[in-house]
DNA sequence: CAAAAAAATCAACACAATGTTGATAAACAT
DNA sequence: ATGTTTATCAACATTGTGTTGATTTTTTTG
């Protein structure tokens, strides 16, 4: 492929992403073309074909950075209590979707891109079951009940966080953060209770 | 648009309908073309337009039916207890996923219709909005706390019934059943415990 | 700095799928 | 039986895709 620390790679890649992301915002995402992704990016659009496959690809590597961004705010929050009842998470969480709320507005719109949807739940997901996995004993660690909760509870903050973009947040993330944080960390008490240090309802 | 009573108007949605949901199956949803439908179906390509503007709207018409029968079933059990506490509504659920698994699995999959995700959900959430609101007192009729529980659980189901396909059910329905019950109601006890009959943990 | 290497440009191409048209044949309702 | 509606068919214009080879520009390297 090409070289990726050659300045002009760095340059394009950056052009056709950022390109890609303001067409995401100003028109959605199914019907942009690569033309004009393009375009938007001055750049050729042999040149998209010379870095990427399909719009996918290139709409992938900017959600990854956009997650980056996120987890790199949630590790410099210290982790108090069990993973599924840290309010400070949540509240980088929507803050973080309300920093970003026309990209992910669109992407999670009912004609946005199912590969987002799903990328999102995987990641949050994997995020939660390496946590759970943390403060559970020995013996569970092959417990199917770990993926389950893990994927429950992305699931869950997903559909919250859509509800929220697609109704304009009509409510302050800080409250969206307890209530979701309520609704979570009690139904993972029903499940998890005995592992951890989780205070009991 | 075309008269719906009429005996070639029905065999041809129902043809067209039958033979997305086969090729879904087979080759899922996001590579079948409208020629491929129209050849399945044994119908002309100009047929489909007569009576869908595209893929998206014949695959929505297809799922409806689905629901509607997940509905019908569900008519047929007596509710006990709280409308977020009733394994048998969760069994059903996750028996008529596995009754139509290779279907749901390509629809759900990474690169299945973000379309059909958010049907879904909207349809989950939209059944436990109104049976939530019917256990909430009046004054908290207008409280943001109903449709984003809502939302929270229809997410987290969605979620787990795609974690159980992708998995390919390793784990039987009556034990998703009950572990997603447990999820939901003490989540939703947390939140609405003095609003109905629920009992508390 | 100059030469070699790599990336971006450009026009052109074949290809596949879309959506529509108008004329004709078939099936339906009454 | 007949008038109406639907399905068929071939054809067409349009749009987006993905690739090619020759050329220019930019970067790296010696």
């Amino acid at each position: 492929m090409t070289d990726t620390t050659d300045r002009r790679v760095l340059r394009s890649r950056r052009m056709l992403a950022d390109a890609l992301m303001d067409l995401v915002v100003e028109k959605g995402y199914e019907g942009i073309t690569i033309q004009e992704i393009a375009d938007r990016a001055d750049l050729n659009r042999a040149t998209f074909y010379l870095h990427f496959t399909s719009k996918e690809e290139l709409l992938l590597a900017g959600l990854g950075q956009r997650f980056d961004e996120l987890v790199a705010a949630m590790a410099g929050v210290e982790n108090i209590g069990a993973p599924w009842d840290n309010v400070a998470y949540d509240l980088l969480l929507f803050c973080h979707v309300a920093d970003h709320a026309a990209l992910y507005k669109a992407l999670f719109g009912a004609r946005g891109l199912g590969l987002a949807m799903h990328q999102v739940i995987a990641y949050m997901a994997s995020i939660l079951e390496r946590d759970i996995r943390d403060v559970a004993p020995e013996d569970e660690q092959d417990s199917a009940k770990i993926p389950i909760a893990a994927h429950f509870f992305a699931g869950a903050l997903f559909a919250i966080l859509k509800w929220w973009l697609d109704n304009d947040m009509p409510i302050p993330p800080e409250e969206m953060a307890m209530l979701s944080n309520r609704l979570c960390s009690y139904g993972a008490v029903a499940v998890f209770s005995s592992w951890s240090q989780a205070a009991d309802p």
